[in-house]
DNA sequence: CATGAATGAGCTTTCATTCAT
DNA sequence: CATGAATGAAAGCTCATTCAT
């Protein structure tokens, strides 16, 4: 008689994948255990086969959700006013949020994706999906002439793409680097990359 | 009476790593399976342990190797008359490293060195050594002119090394990006992130 | 939203013990293996692992219940009217017991607790808790006259439960050994040990 | 043109014999290993096969010895003069020997025995052999006078045997245990089990 | 005689997944 | 919807034994 609610259905869905998240932070997508996502989601191994298919599954919807989360973050991007200044700051809002939740999961993810061609192509058609967005961005500041003219902007958005990647090995090569200065130079880097000579 | 031989012991040892690392870059650290490795180096599961006490003793082995390998090749560094374009041409060359063994490998790495304290504390340890070889270089370019002096050497070396771990990162996200191209736009950033004002 | 059923579990896990005392009995604790108790008591050696932490476990386990067997019978033994009757019949009985069981597995204990420190702690502190039962015993047969109380109980405890050690042993020296005089001869032992003068 | 020297090679197996107990000793037959023993008797696992044929032929010749050690120390028991004396002092002597070797290799040799059919029938013959002293011992004892000609000096011999069998795990139960003065119960008992009404 | 490299079956244990209720 | 019992395929690793030299 009772039919299934989607909403709830959703939502459990959602804290399953918190739940997983937060394992998968601590010990890598290998090393967590379905029983751990299931403790630390308070439900039964039996249950969460109701709402993912396989552990891959799970993987494969973190993946997703990470990557369109990244997607609309870079949306966003082309409202600010100064190409750079707005660049930058968007690093530094990620290297926050990586210092939080731990970077291995993406590490992790980016790791997958370079064996498992199913993650794989998730990961590939967001990236270029973004670097389109980064491009589009870019561009725009060089009609503005906040960047370089010269730079081929499709090839500057993959680079910067993989700088902002780069980031996350910073604290992890050296956890008591000063983020402060470390950020700076970051800029420094950037800035001197896209601005008109 | 024949007492073991060193040479072909060492010559073994060397034959398993590079097996091993075949896996690895195929599999990933723990996807790799032993039976794997030992079918890849063509020898029995029993027989790699006269060669290495575990799993992790063989990772580890293969990070010490890629460590030294590394630090030689950045010790060599200095050599080269002109500092931004031996820079530029050694990033190339790990990128070109790279593409045949894998970025995954180093990814899972540095994903299992932000987790385990062990296996972090090495990484960490070599990737001070290798900063500071850079760091180094980098002010030997100062004192020839060569590279900017207003630069933090430091943290300059710092997000260098950063930015080589981001290019593993490029060919993962899009796998038909055109190299020459990207490598040329990367030299470009790197060139204006260094060179004097 | 059924709950774990711990009456079924505790069922379940003596079953298994039961399984796994079988196969101690036949092959000695080393030479028993999880496929052999698994198959003894028709589960899966991965079902096994929700019932015990690890082979260790189920050896402790087994020790721990044949421990509390032991005290509670000894701690009946003051019930009984006559002190080396008593002692004498419930002597026996273990020797049946024993017959069933097979002594492999006692000896097996005794064997690795001199051995490893772990095992022997359990053991000791064991053994310490019913000697001091067998003790209060003999004395209390030193009150009521039945027991020599020049005897040093404490001691004579000791060696009386050495000589319970030593039973085990008799049908493995000769399997023929006539039971009856055997039991009989035992039983002047004690008697003549304990009498007094 | 070398022929083998039979002297030596009984030799050699005499050392990696004496090797293999101090092993046994200290992990127990199945805990030592042939690489263990090899080590301890330094020499390669390839040649230990030359003198024997596998490990269990090794712990058999190792009971052998013990059986045959056990047997030699019993005819010479005759020549005492008291007959209880010359036992008690026997038995004496037999457990300062089991606490420089550790009793665990009895226990387990009696344990495999249990067990084993090839090393319980070297045992057998071998007790039967001993007991078969014991008594004639006893029964010369019942021809002096100092041995209670009531006795069924067979089952007494046994009873005998496997009291010394459980002096044993005296220390293995208690390690404090006070030796002098459970030796001194020790001999009450034997004493008064064996001393004419 | 002697070495140590090499084997491979088998061990304990883990864990994604399915099933009965 | 939800549980936890149950599965079974594999994993890493050990070790008695054999083989080439």
């Amino acid at each position: 008689m009772r039919k299934i609610d989607p909403v709830k259905h959703e939502e459990k869905r959602a804290e399953i994948l918190e739940a997983a998240e937060r394992c998968f932070a601590r010990e890598g997508f290998h090393g967590a255990t379905i029983a751990q996502i299931c403790a630390e989601a308070s439900i039964s191994p039996g249950h969460l086969y109701h709402y993912f298919a396989s552990k891959e599954a799970i993987v494969g919807a973190i993946v997703d959700a990470g990557v369109e989360d990244a997607a609309s973050r870079f949306a966003q991007l082309t409202e600010g006013s100064n190409t750079i200044t707005a660049l930058v700051s968007e690093l530094e809002r990620l290297r926050a949020l990586h210092r939080k939740t731990g970077a291995g999961v993406l590490l992790d993810g980016l790791a997958e994706a370079g064996r498992s061609p199913a993650i794989g192509a998730v990961l590939q058609k967001a990236s270029r999906g973004m670097r389109e967005l980064l491009a589009d961005f870019l561009r725009k500041g060089q009609t503005r002439g906040q960047v370089d003219p010269e730079l081929d902007a499709d090839m500057a958005a993959a680079v910067l793409m993989s700088v902002i990647d780069g980031c996350k090995t910073l604290l992890i090569r050296d956890p008591k680097l000063d983020a402060k200065r470390s950020a700076k130079v970051l800029e420094t880097m950037i800035t001197r990359f896209l601005s008109p000579r």
